[in-house]
Parts: structure tokens; C-alpha cells; sequence
RNA sequence: GGCAAGUUACCCAAGCGGCCAAAGGGAGCUGACUGUAAAUCAGCCGUUUUCAACUUCGGGGGUUCGAAUCCCUCACUUGCCA
């Protein structure tokens, strides 16, 4: 059920305006960090290089705060260079140090499993055609044949414990009261040899990350130099966040995942939608292929008339269009207008309604259903109790009416004699189909 | 290997034999206001058949009328010493 995002891939352009693609990721706010910066751009404004960024399986599905990544790997291929996108079969075997706790290590099965999911989302965000056609490649391939005493005299030799000790990553956890094993302790060293390996085989002179991810970057820029004698570079962009403090990319706790499965378009849409005002210029710049002066433009239009959500509406259209395709965001915001349209719900025509629920997480009942089980049936409360709870709180609407009683059936209120609009607070939203 | 301290609900963190389903903070949810914003104020925040019952305080075992609180043991973490 994945739509593949190419159907925007030969539109998307950079920015000519801009004197090299340098100025434009700067602009764009993409830098964070990097190795010289001088040399970066006088880099990325030469002769075609092969640059690489990883994405290891610790989930079945890319994210949001991936998509960052993904769309700077498709600017620099944008810009004539030449991307391969690294699907970490072995480092997600092993895990990068979390700030706050130790990995549960996953099975080799699995992790492989999530490897081929992975590697088919990253390719829907690069072109494999051309001069600088994109590669996928897996960082198995090289570590699994390796021994551990290769690895040891071969790459550890290189490393310097001091220096592993100061990394971010590793400190932050020597520091709690959870420690750190050997195991994470090493992922650093995985992730340089991953960067030697690419430098040899591919001439790849150019790693690009999270700013987290800062101290395994310059882990292979380090190698390279101390091995091969080369000076190549990293990028670090920043963490994405939210003005208000809160997370980036998590929906009511949630993950946004890059899988329709996971998290549908409609969901998608919703959740850029909800982009806080002081977001949206930022997001725009970040996650859509729009040139500096239309964002701009965008910018000053919803300034002037905030209520109106401009800049909103763009940037769920565009990114949900470039994660699941045209077809999917049109539906998503069909949907958005019939539930979050002023007119009445009665007033919708059965089959606008209908597909309008459909892209709810919706359930089909018997019309002798309480509403509180509705609740739960829909994932709109995660147990009875809270269910209850959340009608007694007065936010709890069934086709837009207040359920005031706890024990108040589905047949109390059904559209069309076969199907009803079931809310939780605002704007949480679910289906649901009388059998 | 030895010694010491620690492991509490989504996260941080109190509790140190009954008044503990467990303080406080954060996150989250709901209401009012609104633009399906932000800020603010208020309420909620283990499960359930909710005037009550049930399952929780690293795992297992024990003492006791009664344990998150005491004892034993196992696992893990941190620090110091070897």
C-alpha cells in the first residue's frame, strides 16, 4: 500500500538563486556542525563527490527526524554529487548509545527484516538514474566477514580510548547511573570503519547526520585520516525541534512513521498541519523543495493573517505528497475538510462521509455498543477506565454531539443508518461502521 | 574478586512495617478561551463490573495479622579497593 515517491522526484529542484548549494543548506538551516566549513563549500561547489548517510533498523520504519536527512542527501544529489544510502545492518546489531538508557539488543532476523524496509524507503527519496545515480549499500556486508582480530589490529589500533571516553554519547552515559556497555561503547568505532570502507571502495569523501550523531561522524573522519591519510568531511544538522520545547515528530507520544501502516496520511497530514505558527517558515525551508522567495512569500502571507494557516496547509500538502504521493494526501485532505469543515456532518453525502472514515482508524460494531467501548475498540483510549474517564471529563462527541452519559450506546447517534464520527477532545478523531 | 551504595508507575524523584495505588516535578489527556494555534487557568493521569475489588514499587523466596518498606538469594547498575 506504499506510494512511491518519485512521482516527485523529477520535479524537485534546488534553488538557483542561491550561488552554490552550500549558501542554499546554510539558508535552509541544515548546518549545525560540520568539519571545515570553507572547504565544504568550496567542495560541494566543485567537481561531483560521493557522500554517504546511515539509518540503522532499530525500528521497521524511518521516521520523520530521518526525512531531515534524507531530503539533505537529495539536495547534494540535486547538486550533481552522487549518494549512497546506508542501511546499517550491522550497526543496528549493536545500537548507538541512547542518552538515557541501554538498547535492548533486537534478533538478527529481525534487524534484517527492518534493513529491507528501510533500504526500500530511502530509495523512494533518490534517483538511481543518471551521472550520479544513487547506491544503496549495507554496512554488513564488509563488517560480517571481519574478524574480531582483524578488527582489533586493523581498526582498534587507530583508536584511542581517551579520546572515545570525551565523545557526547558515551561520557553523557559514563556519567548516569546507567553506565554503558562494551558493546555500545564500540558502536563508534562500527560506525568510522563504515566511513573507511565507503572512502576506499567508493572515493566517498563526505558523511552526513544528525548533530546526536556528532561524535561518530567525526569517529570516521578520524579514521580516514589516521588510516588512509585523507581529509574527508562531515555534516551535522540540527536537531529538529519545536518552539514550545516539546519533541519534533511525535504526535501524542507517537512516533510519525514514514510507513502508511504505521502512520496513515491522513495522520500525517494532520500532524503538519498542527505545526506551531512560529514553526512553519522553518519547516517549510526544512521539509518542502519550495525556493527561497515563495517561502517567503508564504512567510509574510501568514504573518499578516495567521488564522488562516497558509503556511500550515502548504507544508502538510507538500511533505505528505513527498512521503505517500498525490493520491494519498488528496484523500487525507478530503477527509480533512468533511470532519473539520463548518457545515454538518448530516449534510455530507453518505459516500464523501464513508471515505472520510475510512482514513480514520475506524472499527465496525453492533449498534448495542457502549460508547466508552468504542473507545477503546478505535484506540481512541488506551483501557476502558481511561474511556470513562474521558467522557465524565466532557470531551468525548459522537457526530459532533457531547456524550454526556457513560453508558450511552452507538445507536443513540448513527449517520446514514450505518455509521457514525466518534471524537476525543479537539481534534482526535475515529470511524466507526454499524455491522 | 572484596567493600559500599543503588534498582519505585512514561521520565525524573520521594517513601523506609499499617493512614501507600504510592508525595512532588516533567511529559501526556480533557475543559474554558481560540485559528483543529500559542500563552493562561482548571480538572484528570495503574486496571476493573469504581461507595469497592484487583495487579504493581528489579526477579525469586521468607518473616509478619499486615511489606515498596525487614531478612535471604539471584540479576543488573554505579563508586572505591584489589
Amino acid at each position: 500500500m506504499s506510494t512511491p515517491a518519485s512521482e516527485s522526484l523529477s520535479a524537485q529542484r534546488n534553488d538557483d538563486s542561491f550561488p552554490d548549494i552550500w549558501d542554499e543548506i546554510v539558508w535552509r538551516g541544515l548546518i549545525h556542525v560540520s568539519t571545515n566549513a570553507d572547504e565544504l563549500k568550496a567542495l560541494l561547489a566543485g567537481e561531483p563527490i560521493t557522500y554517504y548517510c546511515g539509518f540503522d533498523p532499530t525500528a521497521p520504519s524511518l521516521h520523520l527526524g530521518n526525512l531531515v536527512q534524507l531530503l539533505l542527501m537529495r539536495r547534494l544529489q540535486l547538486a550533481g554529487h552522487k549518494p549512497l544510502g546506508l542501511v546499517g545492518g550491522s550497526t543496528g546489531l549493536i545500537g548507538d548509545p541512547k542518552p538515557t538508557s541501554e538498547r535492548t539488543l533486537n534478533e538478527a532476523s529481525v534487524v534484517a527484516e527492518w534493513v529491507g524496509y528501510l533500504q526500500a524507503q530511502v530509495a523512494k527519496f533518490l534517483s538511481f538514474e543518471g551521472d550520479n545515480a544513487a547506491r544503496l549499500v549495507n554496512n554488513l556486508d564488509w563488517t560480517a566477514p571481519m574478524s574480531a582480530i582483524d578488527f582489533l589490529r586493523d581498526i582498534g589500533k587507530h583508536y584511542r580510548v581517551g579520546t572515545m571516553l570525551k565523545k557526547d554519547a558515551v561520557s553523557t552515559r559514563l556519567n548516569s547511573d546507567e553506565g554503558i556497555s562494551y558493546t555500545e561503547f564500540s558502536y563508534q568505532i562500527l560506525q568510522g570503519l563504515d566511513f573507511r570502507q565507503l572512502y576506499l571502495d567508493h572515493g566517498c569523501v563526505l558523511q552526513t547526520g544528525g548533530s546526536d550523531q556528532w561524535g561518530n561522524l567525526t569517529s570516521g573522519v578520524d579514521l580516514v585520516k589516521r588510516a588512509e591519510g585523507a581529509t574527508v568531511h562531515a555534516i551535522g544538522t540540527p536537531l529538529v525541534t519545536n518552539s514550545d520545547g516539546r519533541k519534533f515528530g511525535k504526535s501524542e507520544g507517537n512516533a510519525i512513521w514514514l510507513d502508511p501502516a504505521l502512520t496513515s496520511p491522513y495522520a500525517m497530514y494532520q500532524f503538519w498541519l498542527n505545526t506551531d505558527d512560529a514553526d512553519v517558515v522553518d519547516r517549510l525551508k526544512v521539509f518542502t523543495f519550495l525556493d527561497r522567495a515563495e517561502i517567503e512569500r508564504i512567510g509574510a502571507a501568514h504573518t499578516a493573517e495567521p488564522f488562516k494557516r497558509v503556511g500550515q496547509r502548504t507544508v502538510a500538502r507538500l511533505v505528505t505528497e513527498l512521503v505517500h504521493g498525490r493520491a494519498a494526501t488528496d484523500a487525507a485532505i478530503a477527509a480533512t475538510d468533511a470532519l473539520f469543515g463548518q457545515g454538518d456532518l448530516e449534510a455530507l453525502d453518505a459516500a464523501t462521509l464513508e471515505s472520510a472514515l475510512r482514513e480514520l482508524p475506524n472499527t465496525t460494531t453492533p449498534a448495542s455498543t457502549t460508547v466508552a467501548q468504542l473507545l477503546v475498540d478505535t484506540g481512541l483510549s488506551p483501557s476502558l477506565g481511561a474511556a470513562r474517564r474521558s467522557i465524565a471529563e466532557g470531551g468525548v462527541y459522537l457526530n459532533n454531539v457531547r456524550v454526556e452519559d457513560e453508558a450511552s450506546m452507538l445507536e443513540s447517534s448513527v449517520l446514514d443508518g450505518r455509521m457514525a464520527v466518534l471524537r476525543r477532545g479537539k481534534k482526535t478523531l475515529a470511524g466507526v461502521f454499524v455491522e
